[in-house]
DNA sequence: AATCAATCTTGACACTGTCAAAATAGAGGA
DNA sequence: TCCTCTATTTTGACAGTGTCAAGATTGATT
């Protein structure tokens, strides 16, 4: 039936679309990636990729997905460090890190956060999943961070998952929407963003 | 000469089209926008808008610059609450009230933030003049909120204001892109990130 | 060797933005 | 009044786009 999932003309289509596609976003944006231009790239024809991807929405979300993937792998990074470092240095390299994701992945980002899939699309099943799971993370880091005296511990750590990343998010919005342009800057807002944010009731 | 603005065959086709192309953000998205819908819509041949708008790139920024006034004016209206309220009270109705334009006129603010105009499009120079203004009134009323001991008056006060709208805009992107759902929630977070935000290392 | 379903291609349709050239119609001057 | 000039609008065309339906191919299974 369906057991060895080698595709039978091409080498492994499905792998090598999004893998064109990945290349093709890179270049030039969303904008630049068309199911069409996309399927000479590889060597087929335009309706082929339609076997793989129910969707070119079906594809963004695939795309997507892999972004969530190497960006969990960045974060578990910096878990590691969790012994080496002060809840603050950990915090601030996490932000550092998030960002610096989001800059050299600048297109994959857009289609992780961005309208193209979660409002004018339709997210994949598997995408919602993957996705959600990274907010989770994201929350127990939260809690950590709450009882490691850098988030304010009496509030409800959900809200206060929501509005951090939410600061977070809109840096690397600002920045890869071409509204902040300076890169050089964005390090200089991000640590600010960081000590705006951290609990300061005991400071003196 | 060009004394008198009026268009020949056509009422006033500029305006007109402003108004249709509006509308057909408000109903759609920015998706619903074309070209040819759009003149179908106002009684006119596919290609008459370009007398008026050099591209449909120069028409978005036209429908963002409406959007920016739009949004000065209700920035005003709240400044005139100045001597009413207290300085925490004032910066919380702000934030507010700029969630509530960001809610009630989604696509337009889209056009004004998003990527479309700034980075795959070209803005026009008339519509970077009106945002570095509307930046400008921000950062102004930056410097009052440190003076009023809201935010940190030791920091620099465009590194504030870059990392205060940064977190607002970021809210309203998650909720404008579909991430963030639950209106509700929305004005919940905003007022969790105000006192996030706020200064408080003499609260006790 | 025959069958069958997965895979891929060809053709087609309805869209899109925008350029070039032709048509029109209003304003200003004679 | 008529004529000319220029701003405005239209028609035709081109190269793109996503995706559906129908046919061709091909590898695996019986």
């Amino acid at each position: 039936m369906n057991k060895v999932k080698k595709p039978y003309h091409h080498g492994d289509l499905r792998e090598s679309l999004l893998d064109a596609a990945t290349d093709l976003i890179a270049e030039g944006g969303v904008d630049n990636l068309s199911i069409r231009k996309l399927a000479d790239k590889v060597g087929v024809s335009r309706t082929a990729p339609y076997h793989h991807f129910k969707d070119k929405n079906a594809l963004l979300c695939a795309i997507a997905e892999q972004g969530f993937l190497k960006q969990d792998e960045l974060v578990e990074s910096i878990s590691a460090l969790q012994s080496k470092l002060s809840a603050p240095e950990l915090f601030e390299k996490y932000v550092l890190t998030y960002i610096r994701f989001a800059d050299e992945e600048k297109e994959t980002y857009d289609l992780m956060y961005g309208r193209e899939i979660w409002k004018s699309g339709e997210p994949t099943e598997s995408l919602q999943l993957i996705s959600k799971n990274c907010f989770r993370n994201w929350l127990k880091w939260v809690e950590v961070l709450q009882q490691g005296g850098i988030f304010d511990p009496e509030k409800p750590s959900l809200r206060v998952a929501q509005s951090s990343w939410a600061a977070l998010h809109g840096l690397c919005r600002l920045f890869n929407d071409g509204i902040y342009i300076d890169r050089e800057d964005i390090d200089e807002i991000a640590k600010n963003t960081v000590h705006m944010l951290i609990n300061q009731q005991r400071t003196d």
